[in-house]
RNA sequence: GCGGCCAUGGCGAAGUGGUUAACGCACCGGAUUGUGGCUCCGGCAUUCGUGGGUUCGACUCCCACUGGUCGCCCCA
């Protein structure tokens, strides 16, 4: 074998796109509903729209990105995540002059640079949401509500909604403040990268899993005890709404999330065994400017479709498989063969699937063909049928046969599909 | 970037230093010249991820590389 996959992609075969194809119909379904309309932006932007839109400090930006340089010397990224893309497409196409506010989705594949494991890619799969234009708490609440109601459409048990307030630019720097000076003097028991972190973005030493660190975090200043009255008053309220929503959730004030760009609500959807966190989101109030927008809040999620898969068959959820075709035509003898042609066509004609048999397999090989592919029907066509203008049609589960006319097969078939 | 485990046909898998590399599934053909699923018979790896080394001799031991997988960091 001369050629491999690259490192961290795969290819969906049939039998498993199907599964695919079925949970992005419900999330399509689902944002109908909800009233968000899909966007589709390129896979690969400027390098710079990342490193501004996800945050020079984050793990993304600092190790993870895809950069390559097109052969006009420009520095190009592929998106390892879709909110900078649909936040640079909102401001470059001036949505928000538009009436507000703009709900948009999208479904499609993310790039990171990283060893890959089990529900990790280096190509993998989001589908997310983003809300323009509105800070009601009520959109939060719906958002989060779209996400939870996408793991309860599947099936999935198990989903905990955690919850925090990251603050705002406002009363952040204060809490910052305490952090580093409750930090500081304890810098010993912090682990070298909390220790780095510690000037950069002390709040992600906030959700380190050093278990040193996490001794250190556990009487830390609280982001919730220092939101300023806004913050205070909108954490509130996301909650109230999550509560007429019935959406279970739990604080989790140690969640930082790990986009420089969150302000006030973040939240995550974690399940217990190897998926461990499904997806995330939270609001974005200072994206469209850094952008180069106007002033304009945001929110949004984006879900990671391997993990769903995962977790989904964690708990033997079954799936559609591969489809079977209604009718396998089998034709014996030439002027039977010739004929076949033009039957396939009229069966695909009335919308049924039809196939035939292209190996020049005997009477045998062709039956086993039509069960091996799990055909409904085969319609059995031979010398003698097509000298009376008939067809013998086999339903291959019963094994009952019949003969019938010759150009009642399509609607035949078409009526034995319904049922 | 770091660590564990693994690498034999299309797939699963035995074989742990000695002359022909089990077996199961799948696939193909036949028994059954116009009827699938069951049964029976036959076919299907000059070769054991790649490269080097040890040895009279290596799929079996050693080293390196590559790939897979799982975990850490982080995240989806």
């Amino acid at each position: 074998m001369d050629f491999r996959i690259p490192r961290g992609t795969m290819d969906l075969m049939p039998g498993e796109v199907e599964k695919w194809q079925y949970i992005e119909e419900k999330a399509r379904d689902l944002c109908r509903r909800y009233h968000f309309s899909e966007v589709r932006t390129p896979l690969f932007e400027q390098t710079e729209l990342f490193r501004r839109g996800v945050g020079e400090t984050t793990d993304i930006v600092e190790k993870e990105m895809y950069t390559f340089t097109d052969q006009g010397g420009r520095s190009l990224t592929l998106r390892p995540e879709g909110t900078a893309s649909i936040v640079r497409s909102f401001v470059e196409k001036k949505v928000y002059g538009e009436p507000q506010p703009t709900k948009w989705y999208y479904i499609g594949p993310m790039y990171r640079y990283e060893r890959p494991q089990a529900g990790r890619q280096r190509q993998f799969h989001q589908f997310g949401v983003e809300v323009f234009g509105t800070t009601a708490p009520g959109m939060d609440a719906e958002v989060i509500d779209l996400g939870f109601q996408f793991y309860r459409t599947l099936g999935l048990d198990g989903v905990k909604v955690e919850l925090n307030s990251v603050g705002c630019p406002r009363c952040r720097p204060i809490h910052r403040e305490k952090l580093i000076e409750y930090l500081t003097p304890r810098k010993e028991e912090l682990c070298k990268d909390c220790l780095s972190r510690l000037d950069r973005n002390p709040m992600r030493i906030l959700d380190c899993k050093n278990e040193s660190c996490r001794e250190v975090t556990e009487k830390a200043p609280r982001m919730v005890d220092h939101l300023c009255d806004d913050c205070k008053s909108h954490f509130e309220e996301v909650q109230e709404n999550l509560q007429l929503l019935d959406v279970p959730y739990v604080l989790n004030t140690q969640m930082v999330r790990g986009l420089d760009y969150y302000t006030q609500t973040a939240f995550e959807f974690v399940i217990e065994g190897g998926a461990g966190s499904l997806g995330g989101g939270g609001r974005y109030n200072g994206l469209v400017e850094e952008i180069g927008g106007p002033e304009m809040p945001g929110i949004g999620f984006g879900l990671g479709l391997e993990r769903t898969l995962l977790a989904l068959e964690e708990q033997g959820l079954e799936l559609p498989a591969r489809y079977g075709v209604d009718c396998y035509v089998i034709a014996l003898g030439d002027d039977a063969k010739k004929r076949a042609i033009s039957l396939l066509k009229e069966l695909r004609e009335v919308g049924c699937s039809a196939d035939r048999d292209y190996l020049d397999r005997k009477m045998k090989g062709q039956m086993k063909a039509a069960d091996r592919m799990g055909a409904r029907y085969a319609a059995i066509l031979g010398e003698n049928e097509l000298k009376e203008n008939r067809i013998k049609v086999k339903e291959l589960a019963t094994g009952n046969q019949e003969t019938i006319q010759l150009d009642r097969l399509a609607d035949y078939i078409r009526q034995g599909r319904k049922d």
